[in-house]
DNA sequence: CGAAAAATAT
DNA sequence: GATATTTTTC
């Protein structure tokens, strides 16, 4: 019996470790569980055994229904399994713990924790940091609509900062049908310039959704590529109210810039020799993923989920001889941390 | 109109 | 602090 109630012990120790990691090892847990269910099944019908485990586990024993947990380990339990979304496969055996019952929803994962998690349950959203941001994420789509806003004004005052996962989520999912992504840079900000003179008041960002951007290469394509094609003439072909030149031409340069010296996002495959990057339709270059889907521009009936895609008309990189004109510093790009900058230039959404 | 600087945003 | 994106200036 002694070493049965060891054994115990021993099993309720491992438990408490284990219970940290609930998630990831839910039937780990489990079955330690119900192994210490067992074995307490047995010593409880030896007559003597009551009083033996009373007070005696290292894990502070509460009644014997209850499997006592070491409290230093019950903290980040709670915050654990009881704050995050229920999705808990909450039919662990009967005798579960679980005196963390005390939900409050509100107590963020501790940091710790997170960097423990060793998966995601909800791939599709941002990646961890959730329950603040998803509220926000909501919030946005609801006033951000995706409605056209030339000049996005965001009077609220102040923190009005968008945090970089919503905006791309608004705007992916805005670009079905909307013209203007509208809301990409938290207007905000640094501004705190007293708003009034209107005249010396720096414009509003203009956020070019990719829908914008499907209309900006389709006028490029109507118009024979981006080296040929000028600021006015592209905002005239995108039909886009509240475009203007300096904007198109904006966006122009730095699509030329772009096209001029594509920067594969986050991967390293600087030099690779084979896989070429541009592949060469209709006179046009455009990155190989995306050339079948050139033809399919225009209006492709914006639904979200046909990915369309439409690839940038790049103008053939000129010859190595040629003068390098283009002077953009040409810093070697080393940064993962832009890759998410343009994802939309050379995406696959 | 194009290039580059300046301002912002991330 | 480094980049990326957009606006302004030249």
């Amino acid at each position: 019996m002694q070493r049965c109630q060891e054994y115990i012990e021993a099993l309720e120790k491992e438990r408490c470790k284990i219970q940290v990691f609930e998630r990831e090892l839910p039937l780990c847990l489990d079955l330690v569980t119900q192994a210490i269910e067992s074995c307490r099944q047995q010593l409880s019908w030896s007559p003597t055994t009551t009083e033996y485990f009373h007070g005696q586990s290292e894990c502070s024993g509460q009644t014997s229904s209850e499997v006592p947990v070491l409290e230093e380990f019950i903290i980040p339990i709670k915050r654990s399994s009881c704050s995050d979304d229920d999705e808990e496969q909450s039919e662990k055996p009967k005798n579960n713990n679980k005196d963390c019952k005390s939900n409050d929803k509100s107590l963020k994962k501790s940091d710790w924790l997170t960097s423990f998690q060793l998966w995601n349950e909800t791939p599709d959203l941002p990646t961890k940091e959730d329950s603040p941001r998803n509220l926000s994420v909501i919030e946005l789509k609801k006033n951000g609509g995706g409605a056209f806003h030339p000049f996005k004004k965001e009077k609220s005052g102040g923190t009005t900062k968008t945090d970089p996962p919503v905006s791309v989520l608004a705007i992916a999912a805005s670009s079905s049908t909307e013209i203007g992504g509208g809301d990409c840079g938290g207007g905000s900000g640094g501004g705190k310039k007293e708003e009034k003179e209107g005249q010396s008041q720096r414009k509003a960002r203009r956020c070019w959704s990719p829908e914008l951007h499907r209309r900006f290469l389709h006028a490029l394509q109507q118009l024979g590529g981006s080296h040929v094609a000028t600021p006015k003439q592209i905002r005239e072909l995108m039909k886009v109210d509240g475009l203007t030149n300096d904007e198109v031409k904006s966006h122009l340069q730095k699509y030329r810039l772009h096209t001029r010296r594509p920067t594969p996002p986050s991967i390293h495959n600087n030099n690779n020799p084979q896989q070429p990057q541009f592949v060469v339709v209709g006179g046009i270059w455009v990155p190989p993923p995306e050339y079948t889907v050139v033809a399919a521009s225009g209006e492709a009936s914006g639904v979200a989920t046909t990915n369309g895609i439409y690839a940038p008309i790049a103008a053939p990189p000129p010859p190595p001889t040629q003068r390098q004109q283009y002077n953009q510093s040409n810093q070697s790009h080393s940064g993962e941390r832009g890759s998410h900058r343009g994802w939309w230039w050379w995406w696959s959404v």
